[in-house]
DNA sequence: CCGTGTGTTGACGTTGGAGTCAATCGGCGG
DNA sequence: CCGCCGATTGACTCCAACGTCAACACACGG
């Protein structure tokens, strides 16, 4: 299957990430398709068309995997995050950029969304500590974000911005659920008309 | 263990009911320590002080457990639903009844709605179908009560009434998520004042 | 007082699937 | 051309947990 090692490092040749990269989005795939907990190391392994063992070779374990999949992923959120946090814009387009970045993220790549919400974000006992606490980071950097407009008066005095930060996650996520589930239909042109309702519904209902 | 089988039926003594429930109530407190799929029969049986092969009595498989725990309570919500939906009373006091069903309900037995949010609601995959119904059903309820009072002019005319259900409904699931999870400390006092703000915002952004 | 039933027990057989490993492949450097 | 070493294979071992089952307990009716 491999072809020229070029003049990279010796260690690991370019080929064995390719490998490791066809066997997480194998994973993505297959984890989207039958569930974490229902699908065997040998569901990944065949829709990689690799052998059973290779996935052992990269991986410790089923965790490892989907650790994988969640750190790099959810790492962008926090920096968009991390971002926001820093610049000076309205309120809205913060809401905007935030609910886009996710929003389009399903539509790009729906399989790995439907892991990241259902699969990962949900698991709470065997959630491994490192996960559990970048899932708390982001709602506490948005709670900061809001708590930053709320002193500049775009957010009424009497709300508890960590706990709006909640509000519009869970407001987001449950409306995402509904898609991957198959409840709520939609094209692209719905998509838009959604990601405007549930931003004009929150920041009507925090001015 | 077993008392007088006084005059009930032939077919089930009603020591069978108790100890029916008595394995329900530790099946209950097991997945919300461990987790539905981390935990063995074994774990629930010595939890409820039985004999393992007496969980196969009463119940089929572990799934069956999980599903009559879901079907009891998940019912309670969805009657509570129909009948906000024939009351003539203000919008804002509907809500607060819903909210107050879920969030009193988390006071009183926090372990079960731990499994019913945690556990269930977002298995997804492996959600029978049942199961998937029940909650698809409580949602299309709650977005034909808010069409109720959009129509009298209460809600906004420009908002899709089933989204703004499920938009509520995850806000209020998350914030109940961070309770479960510890990420947001709470007193009773506290309690009161979320159910306030959650059902203020939302009432203020589609107004 | 025995016979029948449901209630209850825990050891046992079975199996799915995780993780191991010895063997083979194949490219690259010498 | 050779030998090394990472990449790759898939058969094999092992075990946890499921679900079964034969036997025992115990209450009641006859």
């Amino acid at each position: 299957m491999g072809r020229k090692t070029n003049g990279n490092n010796r260690k690991k040749s370019k080929n064995s990430v390719e490998k490791k990269k066809l066997i997480i989005r194998a994973a993505t795939e297959v984890f989207a398709g039958k569930g974490f907990h229902s699908c065997r190391i040998s569901d990944i392994a065949s829709r990689a068309g690799v052998a059973y063992g290779l996935v052992y070779h990269y991986f410790e374990n089923k965790e490892e995997i989907l650790n994988t999949i969640f750190d790099k992923n959810w790492g962008l959120l926090n920096s968009l995050l991390e971002d926001l946090a820093g610049r000076d814009i309205p309120l809205r387009q913060k809401m905007t950029e935030l609910a886009s970045l996710i929003l389009d993220a399903y539509r790009m790549v729906p399989e790995l969304i439907h892991v990241m919400v259902i699969e990962i974000a949900r698991s709470s006992r065997q959630l491994s500590r490192p996960r559990l606490d970048q899932y708390v980071r982001s709602l506490e950097q948005l709670g900061s974000i809001l708590a930053h407009h709320q002193r500049q008066g775009e957010i009424r005095a009497d709300l508890d911005c960590r706990l709006l930060a909640y509000q519009f996650f869970g407001a987001l996520e449950l409306v995402l659920t509904g898609y991957l589930l198959h409840m709520l239909p939609g094209n692209d042109r719905d998509f838009e008309a959604i990601k405007k309702q549930v931003i004009d519904v929150f920041l009507a209902g925090v001015a």
